[in-house]
DNA sequence: TTGACACTACGAAATCCTTCGTAGTATTAT
DNA sequence: ATAATACTACGAAGGATTTCGTAGTGTCAA
């Protein structure tokens, strides 16, 4: 068994590695202003926060440039499958059927495209098997 | 505007919230000998706990026996709801089939039970409007 | 070369989370 | 009545999270 990768990341860290998803490896300069679109957030802070981020192992630092280069670790669906699974098991007993309620009921309007997207994925899901 | 509801929950939070719905309204003493069965527990440590979620008013507590009972101040699927939501708005942006695709490849297997009842849930939902 | 500027490293404060020990009070059994 | 027992309240320790200031160093233009 490999080792068991990262953590789960906390709010701020989440809200990093949403921009570095966005738009790929970036620096911490480049990060900030992202972040400032939504929320005031100081330099030294976002800094700080992905030297934490690369203890953990929830993004990757390249130093060949004086402005260190971030990128996330795992791949935006790979964390999105352990939050989900988080969920799923904290929450919701592995019960899917019961968290799409949750997630469709929760949601100002979903439109029929949507709708028939997650169609598609449950008949690819029954044939496929996998 | 009502108050905007209690704050989400931390994980030994939805633990103790996890035995409340189960058990419905219990003492201190309770939720402790439900929560060994998994890890232990001490007693004044659920007890700290309970304190503190009454502040946030994550539940209510009936102190009306020396043993004070407690209960959840939201429903089951009211927390579900909740939960699921920020995970759709923080992780997936919104995007419900996305959700749906990595809760299920993120489980082990999916019953043809399952996946049916998630039909019904997707007619439902088109045929209501709701 | 030197001053302005940008970047990293680091320490530390403020808050939250989780845990547990101790003190105080009430109940129960002997 | 008194000792054992059960319960609440409270403080505090230890760690994680989030934020920011300061120091040190490198880069570049005048």
């Amino acid at each position: 068994m490999p080792t068991s990768g990262p953590p789960r990341p906390t709010d701020a860290e989440l809200g990093i590695l949403r921009v570095l998803w966005q738009r790929g490896p970036s620096t911490v300069r480049e990060v900030q202003e992202a972040l400032n679109q939504d929320k005031p957030t100081g330099y030294t802070t976002v800094l700080k926060t992905l030297q934490i981020m690369t203890e953990k192992g929830l993004v990757r630092r390249n130093e060949q440039q004086r402005a260190h280069v971030y990128e996330a670790e795992l791949a935006q669906h790979q964390t999105q499958r352990q939050l989900v699974s988080d969920l799923l098991n904290r929450v919701f007993d592995g019960s899917a059927s019961n968290l799409l309620m949750h997630a469709l009921n929760s949601k100002k309007v979903t439109s029929h495209e949507e709708l028939s997207q997650i169609r598609d994925i449950l008949d690819e899901f029954e044939r496929g098997g996998k």
